[in-house]
DNA sequence: GCCGGCAGTTGATCTAGATCAAATCGTGAT
DNA sequence: ATCACGATTTGATCTAGATCAACTGCCGGC
């Protein structure tokens, strides 16, 4: 298991390392993708935030933030995948959201996080300080805005998945993530697209309310007929995305 | 059915016939309750947006805002519930939010709504034109703020529920569902609680992805087993709330 | 008071998906 | 190359909840 960012000493090393180093940590490269925080902010502002901020490589698996504890700092995704989960006392886990870069991760506001956030795939985040940013977002209504949009996507994005567990059969919930996947994805031609899930079947079981043999089954089903194809476990082909567009049913 | 509201000629006309009639149609009342938008504005801005919204009573299942229309009014929920729906072509269901008062119906900067909101009780709700509100968004952060507080709300309420609908069992679903409303009803005393549920047997199935003949079980089961006692359907007594509790195991 | 209809309950059966139990496949260490 | 182990697939059963089918209780109209 890699080690988790545990407190904001952990971060508050790291980050005085890579000042020593002299290294500039500014989160320009934030804006040249249209980083959600980023984007909104003056150049005044972004050397601030760049001065206070890190950029920082997170390995699979990586917890960013635990459920239950009480988060000093904010994050924004540059590459890779995280997934949002709730576990229950008992163990029984639900994730409950798939974010992707450019996204933003945490929750303005409210220190203590009701769910985890944890890297699905090699990742890099641009971490800020939860005062700093705070301030900034009282400060500045355009960001205020960019994370009131990106709230409400995310909302919409959860209330598509209440959807999808609630009224779905297995094989609609399968083809919903694939879906899902296929079009947060980087490379596609003009109708076939190919990618690499984000997640282990397990994963996806608990994305989807399902066990792990379901969801294995489903997707040799979905291979059977010819929707999708399947090379090494985690590289899917979809030919067609009308087809896995129809087995969703929506 | 009860007639819905359709298009913004539908609340002119209302509005400019309560005009006529010399009827105060403030917003103050909704202050007063502190409603989410009003709460957050001028006295100056409440009366420019007092002279432009209409207070109206809905009847319960009548429809506020309908799946892929384009809506030009927000509202204010004052008193009642509402539900919030999803629909798939094939008429599978799945109702994704409850608001109550005094939330904020309607999705900031969002013309076309992927969902629908229906009354589910009688209610009351405070009607506001799109343009004038949106307006004031863009130039009252604090409003900007409410409105995304309660999004964030409601964020975290979606996730919650998607915990519930991919991982919990029939009977811990409808334990959710009583233990959701009995904490937004209003009498309860120190430990017991008593409330009429806003939703039908079939609305419950809606939201918990059951059928009615399932939650209908589950409620006979919790009412044998002490935890609740159900008289005319509709009205539910919750002896203690810890027991309700202990049967969602969360 | 009687009738009709809808909402809810209860019972009998069926099935999608869970659970239990082996195979495989892949990958990284030796 | 070989081994070991975790991830995945596949197969055989089991079961929670769906489906189908009565039945009951609650109004509202006549």
């Amino acid at each position: 298991m890699p080690d988790a960012i545990e407190s904001d000493q952990d971060m508050d090393v790291a980050h005085s390392e890579v000042l020593e180093l002299g290294i500039p940590v500014a989160c320009r490269s934030c804006q040249a993708r249209h980083g959600v925080v980023c984007g909104a902010l003056s150049s005044t502002q972004l050397r601030e935030l760049g001065r206070h901020s890190l950029r920082r490589k997170i390995d699979a698996g990586c917890e960013i933030v635990a459920q239950g504890s009480e988060s000093s700092f904010y994050s924004n995704i540059m590459r890779g995948v995280v997934k949002l989960c709730k576990v229950m006392p008992d163990g029984r886990q639900q994730i409950v959201g798939l974010q992707f870069a450019p996204d933003f991760v945490g929750r303005p506001f409210v220190r203590e996080s009701t769910l985890s956030a944890e890297a699905a795939t090699d990742a890099e985040i641009c971490v800020f300080p939860r005062n700093l940013l705070d301030r900034m977002i009282s400060e500045t209504p355009e960001l205020q805005r960019s994370l009131h949009d990106q709230a409400l996507k995310e909302l919409d994005a959860a209330r598509e998945w209440m959807l999808t567990l609630g009224r779905r059969t297995a094989e609609e919930k399968v083809a919903s993530l694939l879906y899902l996947i296929a079009t947060h994805a980087e490379p596609q031609t003009a109708t076939s697209t190919a990618f690499d899930l984000p997640l282990s079947r397990a994963e996806i079981a608990d994305f989807l309310g399902l066990t792990i043999e379901t969801v294995s089954r489903q997707m040799t089903r979905l291979r059977k007929s010819g929707v999708i194809s399947i090379e090494n476990f985690r590289h899917i082909v979809v030919p067609d995305m009308d087809e896995l567009e129809k087995k969703i049913s929506a």
